[in-house]
DNA sequence: ACATGATATGAAGGATTGTTCAGTTTGAGG
DNA sequence: CCTCAAACTGAACAATCCTTCATATCATGT
């Protein structure tokens, strides 16, 4: 994951000794304190500085410019996600395939609600930084092992895997984001996920008749 | 719609004379032509007025500071697609549900995708300001008229319209919205709306069944 | 033609922020 | 204990940006 950004972007140098490696998660976690607490728009360096309880300085030399900080916040969270995706499909193979998308709805649907207004925060720091590379990367890998998982459905009949699959994954990680920024009861969203699984199970079973 | 905004984000004053309504028009397209060009980031208050032909106080008699600007563009965007949707489901009144959600589907698709780059910019430029009421009023507007909508199914029998509703409208929105952050080519795209469509058709059949 | 309020101007102010760098502290290895 | 590089400090700099206001221009009604 981090091979692909682009070097501009890139933290400045990896930390050798014990104090370097804290003083990095320091600077992560009071990062995205700050962003949930404040929103991005009121994220200065000389705040989360200030609040991971070292210099300004310190930052800078971790990462070469701001950018790069929220970046590699972003980054460390798809990387997460995307292993919990990976291991989930992983887990499926062999499953009918309506198995298969409850899983991956339950996993997705998972790790966003584990922190919601962390997950809130992100979505919306997305705006100062170059995402393509960082979202691009997180689909292939993401495409890549569902379409592996769908494959592997032990009712497959698709007539075209890949169409389908990325029908599911689009739908799905659509409807997550999309519940997040509505303020829904607890019941609702509940009731939502099972609609969302209703759903798909209804399309998986259309396509194989 | 422009009733419920906050105090604080309502535009300074209403065009009086023909030239100020003239000047309104030029703002708002110098922000969103920037707001395309070079994203959220690089506008500043120089360049809109610059760029819609205006100095920066004029800017400043319309709108009391940067944000209001911003709430107005998108205000306005939201409007007109609120009004789309509305359409669309009191043409839609009385026919087979699963015509209600193609309906809705490729009013909704046909909207975002009219100028692409700018359903992009404008997803991107909700960072700075107060969404929640914006975005509340307008999944108010945009439930009640689908709610309606479903309601009037000529085979309906649903257990629970609002909770099919709510779904239906989750769903669609937030895949057109993933839809956007991808990089997908034509094909994709419109396969994608295609197997979005089946996918609700499949849930509207179970529905019923 | 005149008066008056609406509209437009843009240089200047005030405040904030990202970034640097010369110097200090820390800690691991010899 | 000593050495040297790694890690850290934080005041200062430079650049930018939002916002204001005194002034000028325009349009309308009389």
């Amino acid at each position: 994951m981090t091979t692909s950004a682009p070097s501009s972007l890139k933290p400045r140098k990896k930390p050798q000794q014990a104090r370097a490696s804290a003083t990095l998660d320091a600077i992560f976690e009071a990062t995205i304190q700050l962003l949930v607490k404040d929103g991005y728009p009121l994220l200065t360096t000389t705040r989360v500085a200030e609040r991971a309880g070292v210099s300004v300085g310190t930052m800078y030399q971790c990462f070469p410019h701001k950018q790069s900080l929220i970046y590699a916040v972003n980054e460390r969270y798809l990387e997460i996600l995307a292993e919990k995706i990976e291991y989930t499909c992983r887990a499926a193979l062999g499953l009918p395939a309506a198995a298969m998308a409850e899983a991956l709805i339950d996993t997705y649907w998972a790790a966003k609600t584990e922190r919601p207004d962390v997950t809130r925060a992100l979505y919306r720091s997305v705006v100062e930084m170059d995402n393509e590379a960082l979202i691009a990367e997180f689909a292939a890998r993401t495409e890549a092992a569902t379409t592996a998982m769908f494959a592997s459905a032990s009712n497959r009949s698709f007539s075209d895997v890949e169409s389908v699959n990325r029908a599911l994954v689009t739908v799905i990680f659509g409807t997550v984001r999309n519940s997040f920024e509505r303020s829904h009861s607890e019941q609702e969203v509940n009731d939502l996920r099972r609609q969302l699984i209703a759903m798909c199970r209804a399309y998986l079973e259309s396509c194989v008749g």
